[in-house]
DNA sequence: GATTAATAGTTGATTTTGTAACTAACAAGC
DNA sequence: GCTTGTTAGTTACAAAATCAACTATTAATC
């Protein structure tokens, strides 16, 4: 009733500002996938990206991991501990430097993540469907660009 | 080096992966700005984006900015109970629904609250530089819609 | 209109994250 | 080879988010 004495709305608006968005669209498709690993496997986000970078990747050290997807230390020190209590994964001193561990899935872990990757495709496929080929590669490209990975 | 027993990348690329691409770009555009409302202003970010919707769309319940940020009622709660001791918003009972409090900004938060948006724009317009008026256009109707907005 | 269900918002307990300080191992300079 | 600096990873403590239970009020049902 009384936006009288309201700052005006002018040109701005809340719903086209980037870093809203982002956030928003961000929120709203990692929630959906976290209901699988999280009710399914009880782990965490930070679990869940671990594995999928070991799965991913193969053999690395939690401070490679941690570079890659852009995690803090602790965060990924937990979380391999976590890990590996549940025995998805193995951790070897590296004995070339010994401050850090080679770390690799279990058989275990590999299966959790060959299904979880799995889900995560037909989770992707079904996002990008909403739009054109073109318009996701578009997407990804900018995205991947916003991200400062390039 | 010993990459043999590993499941195979196959076609499966963690980095094209849209949940991992939008939250790696969403966490990446609020970084920089939440050093302002952070250091500045001493707020939280939810803090923040309860102040944003106040000052763009005008007097709002806790409820309905809850629903349309997709924050969780008890965040909100705290989050205003923060900013009403700071004195950036006003607090009305509403007598038609005893149950919710009407909330408006003071002069304070709106102050604040433009400056903040004046921040703000400014890093959007940055963001948006990056690409072309199109594509930042295009960008913006695929976010919303991942975001199920619409 | 009394009873039950639902809703707005708050609060306290638990969990997770973030920050700093720490250990252990390596590297560089002298 | 010994001090100084750096790095990988962990841990302790503080800050914040999540979850569950709660109050007050309204709506629905009978």
């Amino acid at each position: 009733m009384t936006e009288t004495n309201l700052p005006e709305n002018d040109d701005f608006e809340l719903r086209s500002f980037l870093p809203f968005l982002l956030n928003q669209a961000a929120e709203q498709s990692s929630l959906e996938f976290q209901q699988v690993y999280k009710n399914r496997y009880g782990m965490l986000r930070t679990e869940w990206r671990v594995l999928f970078h070991l799965g991913n990747s193969g053999e690395m050290t939690a401070k490679q991991i941690g570079d890659l997807a852009l995690i803090h230390k602790t965060k990924v020190s937990r979380a391999v501990a976590k890990l590996g209590q549940r025995r998805y994964l193995t951790r070897t001193r590296d004995e070339r430097d010994r401050r850090s561990e080679r770390l690799a899935l279990t058989p275990t872990g590999e299966a959790v993540y060959r299904e979880l990757r799995g889900i995560a495709e037909q989770y992707d496929a079904r996002m990008a469907a909403k739009f054109t080929k073109g318009e996701v590669a578009l997407l990804r490209v900018m995205l991947r660009r916003l991200a400062a990975m390039e």
